[in-house]
RNA sequence: GGGUCGCUAGCUCAACUGGCAGAGCAUCGGGCUUUUAACCCGCAGGUUCCGAGUUCGAGUCUCGGGCGACCCA
């Protein structure tokens, strides 16, 4: 029976009800936690007693079972600290008490600091109390939970008995903190702007669709911050960023989640080359703060993340790799068979700059290594970013590529309002034509161009996938606590 | 969407070519006052993901379905 082990434990909460005692305390006084305990008694030689009285709280994760003696081990937030129970300090009623708490119960527990005979650091048990009766049991406590999707969807689970998991969770939090920290300091404010769109807008991506009742309206997630953090670079906020979700509406995958979180900054009077500089110091300076290092490591590949970068321009890139000399404004049937030389198949549909940037994404991207920032993006792609100063058909764009993954986008922001009408109404000519990625217009950013924006360096980096690349994992779902899974099938357990 | 692999006790995993469904941990009973995944003895625990088929006999083979992982588009 399933149940068997829950109904034993429910047994046992009765028991304790009808014995007087509460299965629920509501509250308990701790005055240390585990990791202070090693700190400072860390150092004791084996076999010592203090008289120092301490009360540690936790899980109880693993019990030995000595006879009239029990060791315990519980587990809070900061780490573990061995509980140390014997008859002859407790006297053996409370000792059967303690024998008869499970593995994964909450636990109090006053007593001194002592050391083991074989120096392990311990609380001598004068007195425990059960803060939380567990009913269900704790995974394997060896092996711990293998099976990846339960993992991800009982993450409470995975986090008890995962010292990875907790090390991730942790590492992300660091992540933004020093995020935040690097930005404010360099005279970034923060922002909140909507979830909930008119119209999706920023991205090339499909959206989500909700619906507003007293509006009677329909109503889309954003798929990027980049629009209205524009329209405050317009009212002269003149450098903000905003870490936020964005929803898009894709396949689930090791790299992709539906929602994810986006760090958009955007500096006024600032170029893209002003973007490259902050996007490799902030980035460095967030290793440095969560790992204290710049170098990471992803699946036995080391890379440095020390500024400066290497800058290389896709063009330039396609020639090193792929060995083609193509450029946007070469006649289509040259590009096509450059293409179908670097074995992608070109649709019909694709115009001249999409050709040349599926080839880079293609053949070259997946090679580069990097640190590198990738420059000048065909001017077709990229229907928000400004023309290039030197070239026409390109636009002053980058992306930064870690190991052969995107890690941020960023532009010269298009501030010039009609160009940027007409290159929305471009995209809207796209998505007309079917293509359900393309960009829409939208009249109110566009008249908010209209009251003029400075010229703007504008930067997106990808907070899970730089968190990804700090903690050395390769499937988003490892950086996301909560990652979108189908929904449990409705028999289980 | 395609390919490959997987789904067996609460957890982690076995079960040669089709032949009595097993182990470790957890649980339960017993022993043990310095353990470290404690240890020793014993008990109990199963819709082998679901459904159909082939067969004297299916965890194993076939077909269909569900869920997941990895790779590819």
């Amino acid at each position: 029976m399933t149940d068997e082990e829950r109904d034993r434990r429910l047994a046992r909460v009765e028991e304790i009800r009808a014995h007087g005692g509460d299965p629920y305390p509501v509250r308990y006084d701790r005055d240390r936690d585990a990791a202070s305990l090693h700190a400072e008694f860390g150092a004791l030689d084996p076999g010592t007693e203090t008289d120092v009285e301490v009360s540690v709280a936790g899980r109880l994760v693993l019990r030995r079972d000595q006879g009239r003696l029990v060791f315990g081990t519980l587990r809070d937030g900061s780490g573990t600290i061995q509980l140390f129970a014997s008859e002859r300090e407790m006297g053996a009623g409370p000792l059967d008490a303690f024998r008869a708490l499970d593995l994964g119960d909450w636990v109090g527990a006053r007593g001194t600091v002592m050391t083991t005979r074989k120096g392990e650091l311990s609380v001598k048990v004068a007195e425990a109390t059960l803060l939380a009766k567990a009913l269900l049991p704790l995974p394997d406590k060896w092996h711990g939970l293998a099976d990846v999707d339960t993992r991800f969807r009982r993450r409470y689970v995975d986090l008890i008995v995962n010292e990875d998991a907790r090390r991730v969770a942790r590492l992300r939090s660091d992540a933004l903190d020093a995020l935040r920290r690097q930005l404010h300091d360099r005279g970034f404010v923060e922002v909140e702007t909507p979830v909930l769109h008119h119209q999706a807008g920023g991205a090339a991506a499909r959206p989500f669709v909700t619906h507003h009742n007293a509006l009677d309206l329909d109503l889309v997630l954003r798929i990027a911050l980049e629009l209205h953090l524009k329209r405050l670079i317009v009212g002269g906020m003149e450098r903000v960023f905003e870490i936020g979700r964005v929803f898009r509406n894709e396949g689930l995958s090791t790299r992709h989640n539906p929602e994810f979180t986006m760090l958009e900054a955007y500096q006024a009077f600032a170029d893209y080359t002003d973007m490259m500089t902050l996007t490799e110091e902030v980035v460095a300076e967030v290793a440095r703060a969560t790992l204290g290092r710049t170098t990471v490591e992803v699946d036995g590949t080391t890379v440095d993340l020390a500024p400066p970068w290497e800058r290389a321009s896709m063009l330039d890139l396609i020639r090193r790799h792929a060995g083609l000399d193509v450029h946007p404004a070469r006649p289509g049937a040259e590009l096509h068979r450059a293409a179908v030389a670097a074995g992608v198949e070109p649709d019909p549909s694709w115009g001249p700059g999409k050709v040349v940037t599926e080839i880079y994404e293609k053949v070259v991207e997946p090679q580069l290594v990097g640190p590198v920032f990738v420059t000048d993006y065909p001017l077709e792609v990229s229907p928000l970013a400004r023309v290039h100063r030197d070239d026409p058909a390109l636009v002053e764009r980058f992306e930064a590529v870690v190991l052969g993954r995107e890690l941020a986008n960023a532009f010269s922001e298009l501030n010039d309002p009609v160009d940027q009408r007409r290159r929305l109404e471009e995209q809207a000519r796209l998505r007309a034509a079917g293509d359900d990625e393309a960009h829409g217009v939208d009249d109110d950013f566009l008249r908010a161009l209209e009251y003029g924006m400075p010229p703007c360096g504008g930067l997106g980096i990808g907070v899970d996938r730089l968190v990804m690349l700090l903690a050395g994992v390769s499937s988003i779902r490892e950086v996301v606590l909560f990652p979108t899974l189908r929904p449990e099938a409705p028999v289980e357990d």
